[in-house]
DNA sequence: AATGAATGAGTCTTCATTCAT
DNA sequence: GATGAATGAAGACTCATTCAT
């Protein structure tokens, strides 16, 4: 899209409404101002990936199978939301503070969600104790948002190998050792022909 | 900084000649154009990184040391280079491809020094072997790059608490499991007073 | 009115049309453009205030008796004509060439009016012959247009007592010194106690 | 000038800097905004307007030589602020509330220092005392305002002729009827070759 | 070398006007 | 006739860059 190349702000209001097959007034109908714009783009994406975390959180019980659940939902939003992706996680700096206020409050909903998956595997002894949730949860969270830098539609992997394999790393650094040997229900996919066992 | 606030796209020369107690015709006396300074702010960033990882490279031998090594310095350039790093995370879509080209190998470098590290180790059976290294290495550099967007130098955990719970997690995830018991020299900070083992 | 506060120009097409609770097409059906509605308060206001003023002319003998009913009827304008007031003084300015054209045709013939009365006052020895003719009436018409600017509906003054006073000014201007004496019929308002005799 | 023929919203910046041989740069170095220049303008009027009557009403001691003194200065302005004047007069109402707030003061002054006149000469005996201050300041300034609808530089009357006449009709409207006979120090001028006597 | 006033191309935004429904 | 979404020309304003001093 226009923006992943150029940027928000290097795309033009007439850019926009040229790929959009529209007018400046068409735009200025619909959106008080590019930076509206620029806020529809930010509370769509959020929204959408808030809304399958808490059901997710809602549907699952164990801890382990909520945050799989939520990882899981999260990276495939890297296909839906192709568009919106690099708007997202690159321009929320040029948000007016009202719009980012808004913005930053679903944000923090949903990393919270995870943290409290976090604690409360913590908490009935799935997960190890060890470790500092709030650490350990921005590691997941950046190791998952990352993708968005390097993850292509039609490159090597498939958005559901990639959670897959995100998803092994996670629970294999977070589960007690001892859980380890039974802990995964994936199928770890293998990018060479060694045989692994 | 400026730049942390506004980005680098709301910061005008005019105010940064002005933080900067120049002159407008100082700062082209230094920079060909904006544009230039956007380039050297991300060079310094990438360059001191790449030379760090490198050092560390030729300096140990297992993988696994090598690879803790590498995340150690990567980390400790938050506290380092905090003014460079919003604009080297967020404005590289603003740079001309000339300039582009030129951080893009830097990077790309860097990369490929964490990705035969772990090619290194899966080779020696210090890593799993079940693990596509690209995916992998992703994983690792996205946990560590978006330390960026919370990292705060006078927050609750300090930069090295930090970098030894990422190599704890790191580590616990590709090494294999018998490795797993005797994997850590780390000593592992712990956010409550529960005590494991 | 929202022009008084806005100006014609501060005002759009769209808060009109809210105003007037008709909607663009409505106005558009009425009018052929903005500019339009200009002409047409324009040309409402000048065309009442000169057919009142045509009408005194023709009703009335002296010049004395000629020239104040034409400002007492000129001055209740302000009354009937509020919403049109600000706009006719200010914009004319912004009236196309065509419509200019011919409101200023309506505003000579109502300056015409008030020469002429001078002119034939003067003839018949009724006003003073020192007065040149031109600037004596613009004189008047500055002293009444003005009010404009400083009427208030609701204010200290009606719009009766002002008028009086403006009679009362411009015959004792302009009326000879021996005609002075018996000039005013009109009784003069007092702002204060003091007995004048 | 350009204000003149098309109003000041009629005149794009860049007809002004045009006119002026500037830059659209060069313009807002020196103002911020289209409506500073705006309230420069208004400004640098009254201003000086209000510095002349101030210097009239300390130099003079009568109210009658005052208030001629007042008038003679002020209509004098009609040939020196020519460009300033269509600009104040029509436009003040396009100003925002801080700059009209400032010109607002200033205008008052400049009325209070002629309604302050009157009531002197009244309070002395120098003026009738049946006629209401404000009412009669009021309709003192709207004759004399309103030349800027109708005073031509190169015109039939020069401006010195013009506030003759102006003075001559305001003080034979104010002054009481006994001193009129040797009220006028000033020499009228005719236009035409009528003798009166 | 350093300054900062001047430049003008390029931006977002407005708003009178149109026209399919 | 009435509606109001869509149009796009035109405007105010910004800001990286230049250059005379």
């Amino acid at each position: 899209m226009l923006f992943e190349k150029k940027g928000f702000h290097g795309v033009t209001v007439n850019e926009i409404v040229q790929k959009a097959e529209t007018s400046k007034g068409g735009f200025y109908h619909h959106f008080t101002s590019k930076e509206e714009l620029l806020y529809v783009i930010h509370d769509a994406f959020i929204s959408y990936v808030l809304e399958k975390a808490a059901y997710a959180n809602n549907s699952c019980i164990s801890p382990t199978d909520k945050l799989k659940a939520i990882i899981k939902d999260f990276v495939k939003v890297f296909d839906i939301y192709k568009p919106h992706i690099s708007v997202f996680y690159q321009e929320s700096i040029y948000l007016n503070p009202e719009y980012e206020q808004q913005i930053k409050q679903k944000r923090d909903q949903f990393k919270q969600l995870i943290l409290q998956t976090i604690t409360e595997g913590q908490a009935n002894g799935e997960f190890r104790r060890d470790l500092p949730v709030e650490i350990t949860g921005m590691a997941i969270l950046g190791m998952v948002n990352w993708t968005y830098k390097w993850y292509q539609p039609k490159g090597k992997n498939t958005i559901d190998e990639i959670s897959d394999i995100f998803i092994e790393l996670i629970l294999q650094a977070i589960l007690p050792n001892e859980a380890i040997s039974f802990k995964s229900h994936n199928r770890v996919i293998r990018d060479d022909t060694d045989v692994w066992e």
